[in-house]
DNA sequence: TAATATAATTTGAATATCAAAATATTTGAG
DNA sequence: CTCAAATATTTTGATATTCAAATTATATTA
């Protein structure tokens, strides 16, 4: 049997799919004038903390440049305030409002329910299997892309 | 063992950076021209056979309009071409051209080392039960969430 | 203090995307 | 056989995403 061919397909469909529930969730809750890309920029903020630009446009892997504008349409719809730092007047702290952390923790809750409803469906030993395979495919990327 | 927070973290740190990877190999070599998506679009048309438009557009879950446009770049860049079907001229075919195909092989060649790192660490029962088990996450998903 | 470094924003350009309108062609009902 | 409806694609107008390079403001350091 050819596992090579086979773990190619179901591992390309699988990491679309996530991507494509993931979306789909978004536009039909509350938080829906949200893109995925956005989503991610309030959870790599996090709650309850500020944040420098810099900071942040490094964990999420853009330009400073890219995240201003960014930040712009998300401080335009309310989910984030910025503020300038009163140790260094260069640097701009961004932080989430309420409306911001709601959509935070509803986030937060899409990824828990998601991975509980997919461990159920799983026995210990292929729940076991599942770790080690993703955290190999992490490893990988790690070793040979310098992540 | 707490498979949940083992499961999200990875998965959270795998789905942000799986397509940063995929893009920031591509940028390193021969076709650094291309962006992932278009490499997408590529892989979608295939090797050796011509598609149309709306077939591919629908295997890429994008508007036919957006799949126009990045045709026109694809083959302002010369890695595809596009021709009116004979049988019904309202169709149009593209396929890929001589460097299309090399793209695409350097791009199958991406896929297949990441799945043979993956299979290298792996037990000939694991293989075998890797397989079931993400087709089962798979239907799963395609239950859940209808997609 | 003046040069240099750092943090962020702005600008200009390309890609990505959709919905709706427009164009060209085919199909099917009468 | 003809004309309305259906189909395939492209065009248009709008917004989002992204980067690199230029610019602005502030801090550090020689």
């Amino acid at each position: 049997m050819d596992y090579r061919k086979s773990l190619n397909d179901i591992l390309v469909r699988l990491f679309a799919h996530v991507l494509d529930i993931e979306e789909k969730c978004l536009k039909k809750g509350e938080f829906s004038d949200l893109t995925i890309k956005e989503m991610h920029i309030i959870d790599s903020i996090g709650i309850e903390k500020e944040s420098s630009m810099s900071e942040t446009a490094k964990e999420l892997g853009i330009t400073s440049g890219t995240l201003t504008i960014a930040i712009d349409n998300l401080i335009r719809k309310g989910y984030v305030q910025r503020n300038r730092s009163k140790e260094d007047r260069r640097v701009v702290l961004v932080k989430l409002t309420e409306k911001g952390s709601r959509a935070y923790r509803a986030h937060e809750d899409f990824h828990k329910d998601l991975v509980a409803s997919v461990l159920e469906v799983l026995e210990d030993k292929e729940k076991g299997l599942l770790i080690k395979v993703l955290s190999n495919i992490d490893d990988f990327f790690k070793k040979k892309y310098h992540i």
